[in-house]
DNA sequence: ATGTCAATCTGACACATTGTCAGTTGATAG
DNA sequence: CTATCAACTGACAATGTGTCAGATTGACAT
């Protein structure tokens, strides 16, 4: 018994060290893609940064796809939170939703490199998922993400801020999702654009939340 | 004269024979890219497939990013010919938004190559664009194709089908396009979350173009 | 203290890809 | 016939990737 309980110490332990030498490797990760840009980076840079040999990196990492998973599971993970503060921030279900819209903004302004890694994760094509891959786990931690949109919706169907014939509430919070997502990454990689075509950026995104709300209101018009 | 005349048509003629070259190692970029994938492909490939030496390719372009910016090109073009067509299928304004909507789904449905090539263009982070390349021809035709945007809305708002407080139409363009565009990278990287949660993808299409649309209706809600 | 065992970590190797350059080829003008 | 010029190629250096045998470390038994 004592023994297995010293064991298991032990192993514990171990496991601990092993997860934190996986953080400080996503750290320097992270480090490395803001810095250098995800195609320009390399194993070699992440390594030298997080002061160990690239063996070790491909050790708790297959390859550089996975490390892009592992900063994408951080960044959803810190989304996550950052909506549930949101959502909380406001009374109406239909005012949470805007919420979540500006924190997406914020979170995507605040993060510059979790956004691009979480858009570079949307632009990937649709690889098979092996079960009980990194990958996989990401899915969950992004059907959290839309759970929290989901709530925000029923909520505010159930206060009357938000039209209640919204069928599948699922299907409006992809679609708002959808809306919010491609928003920002045109909004971050057309940023001389609009600066050229004299708009501002905050000008922009205020128009497009009313734009993405108004598929929200209780009374749409029936017109067209 | 004869002498200059002479050496002009020799000159045209490399010059078509040039321009004709190029687009069959765009050609070949295209199958390469569709085939195994945008990370993946390797100039190596492409230049085999051309049936030409690795260099003849970097002799055309600078590297692998400006081969892609050339199949994005193409694509915004051809995008550019089914907007067109679209905007002439419908009678009113709101109507000739619709079936914009419906066309870019199309096209990305049509040639999912082109779809991820300016997918993955959106996704890049916002460098400083180098006047006369290439990069910076493409947002001219990235330009062409929102104003056929443009002045669809404009259309739909004189004839009365759109609501006449849209403010600039630029920013409705650009709104929906950033809508239109999530959308339909979101339907493709997540087609096994789809299927998996039994949503039928062209019944999400539909229901994310109505959804959008409402935030073009003339008679829209004054609440919340 | 010392051997040993398992886990962590590294140096180095084989291979792939990139970007470049000197030099070959082939058509055309003189 | 040969000089010229653009199109094109083979080969090289540099850089990055993924893997493996083995070095290093630290806890434990003796």
């Amino acid at each position: 018994m004592c023994q297995i309980d010293i064991m298991s110490d032990l192993k514990q332990r171990r496991a601990e060290e092993k997860e934190q030498r996986r953080e400080t490797l996503i750290d320097a990760a992270e480090r490395v893609f803001a810095n250098a840009g995800f195609d320009a980076a390399t194993m070699e840079e992440v390594a030298r940064v997080a002061r160990v040999s690239r063996a070790l990196v491909y050790l708790y990492f297959k390859n550089k796809d996975e490390l892009h998973c592992a900063v994408c599971e951080r960044a959803l993970r810190l989304l996550h939170e950052r909506f549930l503060s949101a959502a909380a921030s406001a009374g109406r279900g239909y005012d949470k939703v805007v919420a979540l819209g500006r924190a997406y903004m914020a979170f995507a302004e605040e993060f510059p490199c979790y956004f691009m890694a979480l858009s570079r994760f949307e632009a990937r094509a649709p690889e098979t998922v092996v079960e009980g891959s990194l990958e996989h786990h990401l899915i969950d931690c992004g059907r959290a993400v839309h759970q929290v949109t989901v709530d925000c919706l029923l909520h505010g169907v159930r206060d009357g801020s938000i039209r209640a014939d919204l069928e599948d509430p699922l299907l409006a919070a992809l679609s708002l999702w959808a809306f919010t997502h491609g928003l920002i990454q045109l909004m971050h990689s057309k940023k001389h654009f609009f600066s050229q075509v004299g708009i501002s950026t905050a000008r922009f995104a205020e128009y497009a939340i009313d734009f993405a709300m108004r598929g929200l209101h209780p009374r749409a018009a029936k017109s067209a």
